[in-house]
DNA sequence: GCCATACTTTACGTTAACGTAAACTTGAAT
DNA sequence: ATTCAAGTTTACGTTAACGTAAAGTATGGC
């Protein structure tokens, strides 16, 4: 598999969009976990899955406090006892129920912006008709 | 309609869950325009119309300043010239873009907390199914 | 040997979106 | 008359998530 495959800095830079400072900045805070060769670091493919979850995790408007404690727990869940796998229901339940209000908010903006946009249509339809009226008017 | 009713702030900050000084913020950026009568600030329905919008912006990751140029475009808008009206299907343009993104993120994390879910009720009942052992074993 | 370049650490700066505290005004109630 | 609640302005403080600059290190090519 491409488990095997490891990346340097800039490759993850590269294909995630997202500055080198971003990325150590993510490792200082503990989320990300890359080992070193000499001075560089090397991500593994685990780092890389990490990653991308974190930028989607920003994207769906989750802090990086908030995936990291996702994370953390996600590891500790691997050994699990009884109240860590409680606590991981408990916020994924949470993550649950913030999509659902997401899913809701984006069902209202798309309404919105649907007539938003047939309102900009027929505004720029009626200056259409009136330049024709005043190029019929010039003849 | 209910259009003709006004709302003081406490009233928004209630119905709304959001602070005075959040409504008094961004009024002070421009997104809210509310009246006076002597100091007090005398909201409309179109401000708590937009309040409800600034917060659904917010959930879904927009920033107050991005929140505000669809707001200052959409007045604009109304008297139209064609260029605005252009300016304002790109911005609607990409919001949609925007929530295409979303309801793929989405989707994806929906799957993920599937899956974890299911691997966290596992190990539950591993843990359970430990635990009948031992007071078995215990008698 | 030297230079470029890719990486590193350290550290101070910045922006958005408020929080919080202090000191005032105003209308209603006791 | 005073006290209280709800509102106000002004202004400094805070947090997250990086940006940016400075200065050092390692490595491959010429």
């Amino acid at each position: 598999m491409s488990d095997k495959k490891t990346f340097n800095i800039s490759e993850l830079s590269q294909e995630f969009d997202v500055t080198t400072r971003s990325i150590r900045f993510y490792e200082d805070q503990g989320l990300l976990n890359p080992t070193r060769r000499g001075q560089n670091r090397i991500f593994s493919n685990k780092d890389r899955v990490r990653l991308k979850l974190i930028l989607r995790g920003k994207r769906m408007g989750f802090s990086l406090a908030q995936t990291k404690e996702l994370f953390d727990l996600w590891d500790e869940t691997l050994t699990g006892n009884e109240k860590q796998l409680l606590k991981m229901l408990e916020i994924l339940g949470d993550r649950r129920a913030h999509l659902e209000q997401q899913k809701d908010d984006i069902a209202q903006a798309e309404m919105e912006i649907d007539t938003a946009e047939t309102r900009c249509r027929e505004a720029l339809d009626e200056l259409q008709k009136k330049k024709e009226q005043q190029s019929l008017a010039a003849d």
